[in-house]
Formats: C-alpha cells, sequence, structure tokens
DNA sequence: AATTCATTTAGATATATATCTAATTATATC
DNA sequence: GATATAATTAGATATATATCTAAATGAATT
C-alpha cells in the first residue's frame, strides 16, 4: 500500500540523530562512517542503525572504498518525498476530476503536434508543462522495476530523439528516473514532478 | 531548539492512523470524533489520543458544539511544516540565535503572568513593552518564509485569543508581518519595532 | 438532581526503536 | 596466513507509543 511509503519516509525524517546526519551531509561532500560518528557522539553501530533506516528510505546513497562506506545525501528523494507525502494527504482526487478534461485534451494535443506518426518526438516542447507531458509519455514506454544501463537508457531515447543526453537530464531532473552509479531507474509515478497531472 | 520542532511535524505524520484521518478531513469538512472512531474502526480513545498529537503539531484545529468535538484540518501548517523541514535538512533556515537580554525578566514576567499554562493569552497587555513582548511570543510561532492567507493568519491567532482582528492589526503595525493582497508574511526580525530588545 | 451522550483520562499491554557493548564479518595490507 | 581497520550483526536495555477497556469528566436535557 502506498500509505506505508510515506509514513516510512516521515519515520525516517521523525529522529533528531538521523536530521543531524542529514544536516552534516548537506553540504554534499561525502561523510564516511567513523567520521559521523565522532562528529555526532555516537558509537559506530548506532550510525550504522541510522544509515540503514536512511538508505531504506532513499535518503541517502553509500560508496564502499577499500573498507571504508562513504554516505552522500539523495537530495531529490528527499524533496520527492516531501511532495508526494503533501499529494497523498491533499489527495489529488476531487481538484483534479475537474482538471482532468483541459488536461487530457491539452495531453492530446500534445502528442498529436510533437509526435510524428512515427512515434518519434519532432522537437522537445519549451513550454514547461507540455516538455512533461511529453517526456512522460515517453517514459511510460519503459518498464517499471527494470535496471538500465545508460547505454541502454541512451538507445531506447534515441528511437524517439537524438538529443537522449537532454531527455535523459530530464528524466532525472524532473524525477521520471533515478540514477545510482551509472544505473537508472524508472520511479513511481508518486515521484514525478507533477504527479498530480499523471491522474 | 529548532530541531525539535521538524521531529515533531515528521512524527505527527509518520503514523498510518493519523495519515488516514488527515486523509478523511481533507476534503475540508469537519468530522466529530465518534464518526472518525467509526470510519477508521477504532476506539474514541484512539481517536482522541491521535486527535492530541495532531493539534500539538497544529495540523487540526477543533471545535466544541454542545458535547461534540469537531475536528477540522489546517493545510496551511501542514504545507509550512513540510516546507520548514526541507528549509532545515538543506540548510536554509534563517540563521536565528535566541539569545536574551538583561531585561529577559520582563519577558519571563510577561510570559508567566500573560499567558495560560494551555498557551493561551489571557489578555493583550495595555502596556507597550509587555504587549510587544506578548505579541512577539506568538509571531514566533509562525513560520519564516511561509505565505500565510488571512484566513488561516485569523485561526493561528485564535489558537491564542478570540480576537484575533486586534492582533492580526497588531502585527501589522509593529512590523511582525507584513501584508500584500490578503497574504500575509512574516518580517525578518530586523524590521520588528523593538528589534534592539530582540536579540 | 438524575440521566444521557461524547469525550477525555487512567492504566495495562504489546510493539517499536535508539542506544550501547561485545562478537563477527569484510577488505586490504604485511 | 597473520594482522589491522572499518563496518556490521547480535543481544541487551531503556524509552516511546499505539491500542484497548474501564472509569471519570463535561455539557446538555429532563
Amino acid at each position: 500500500m502506498q500509505l506505508d511509503k510515506i509514513v516510512n519516509y516521515h519515520k525516517a525524517l521523525s529522529d533528531p540523530t538521523r536530521l543531524r546526519i542529514l544536516l552534516l551531509l548537506s553540504k554534499g561532500d561525502e561523510i564516511h562512517g567513523q567520521a559521523l560518528a565522532e562528529r555526532l557522539n555516537l558509537s559506530q553501530p548506532t550510525v550504522t542503525h541510522h544509515a540503514a533506516k536512511l538508505r531504506e528510505a532513499s535518503m541517502i546513497m553509500e560508496r564502499r572504498d577499500k573498507n571504508t562506506v562513504y554516505f552522500k545525501m539523495n537530495p531529490e528523494f528527499i524533496k520527492a518525498g516531501s511532495n508526494a507525502s503533501l499529494n497523498f494527504i491533499f489527495s489529488k482526487g476531487t481538484e483534479e476530476m475537474e482538471q482532468q478534461s483541459p488536461e487530457s485534451s491539452l495531453k492530446e494535443s500534445v502528442l498529436r503536434n510533437f509526435f510524428a506518426k512515427d512515434g518519434r518526438l519532432r522537437q522537445i516542447p519549451a513550454q514547461y508543462k507540455k516538455k512533461l507531458i511529453a517526456l512522460q509519455y515517453i517514459v511510460e514506454k519503459l518498464e517499471p522495476g527494470t535496471v538500465y544501463s545508460e547505454k541502454s537508457i541512451n538507445e531506447f531515447i534515441q528511437q524517439f530523439h537524438e538529443d537522449f543526453a537532454t531527455i535523459r537530464r530530464e528524466f532525472i531532473m524532473h524525477q521520471f528516473m533515478y540514477r545510482e552509479n551509472d544505473k537508472y531507474e524508472l520511479n513511481p509515478p508518486e515521484m514525478w514532478t507533477h504527479w498530480e497531472n499523471v491522474k
């Protein structure tokens, strides 16, 4: 159930130690486990404990070098979770009903005007809402739960448009996908930037 | 400390029952305690328990009619908390240091004598300096950077005193807040009338 | 004053979790 | 292989909290 994901997001952030860890990581630098333990005045197992919780919530990423584990913050996911949580609480069911007809006609218009009959994208829409619609149309052809290499993502995008680098970047930027160590994976629709327009 | 407020915000949202309550309230309608208990299949004391948590986090408001208590969501505060949390994690918060000057004794005396133990303002101090202290105490519970509607400001003030119109006017008069098109926003402390006493 | 109804408080129980120390595992170096 | 270092797991403990039933309170009506 979706509820649990929201609960877990807030559980991850409902502990002062974990917030302090994120605060330390928020400059963008990597910090390894022992350093965290020292700066927080905690034992190493305690750091491991909290790191596991944060990792489960996708809020940090870990990289191993020799026998040292470096932590790095995953800011997009923290923001995306916040977004998803508000979307859930204010369940976008009612308002979007009204918006659905105008939205869907815009969607149809974008698909008709920006995509050729062979399915290729003529050009990337400059207008924000239209761009998101086009990106979503493409990204929905990917397989949820599959891990893609950068190479295979590039090839996939090239089926639609030659400028795969731009589109790949947009996928990440708008949180259609998430990247870790050059591996790409689809995000659930709730995390997409314009989630409220999706359904 | 600021950290605790963020922790409490996420604690309030890190329970499935409380999220379901907010979901039920998200349409904007009022729901009374027993109805909530029935719709959630929970005992009434459990509802009271969760309502208390949500009230502490300013996420709901309560209104009593005869012996029935009606709950209503406080959406602005939920969004404001989300905002504040992200600002905290990404260290964009206002670098505020709460330091008390020699006149902290007056401040303490005002807080002790004019505020009841439930946090409500017994009466608006007539004496200028004391009034400013009381106003400041209330206004500091607002979140910097958040834009409030007039309605939500009224509701916020009513948590402390029934005469929201007077207090709202004082907020503007002494430049605790600034208003534009019925939107209210906190001013930075440097703009407050008695700034020299704040630091 | 007695009654009724909704809510709250008290007290009990079960589960979750934050933290520690001690033991174990993983990785690299000698 | 032996050793060193960092991390993790196991196990213990203390605290927090979600839920219930039973009792008490608050508010209106008879």
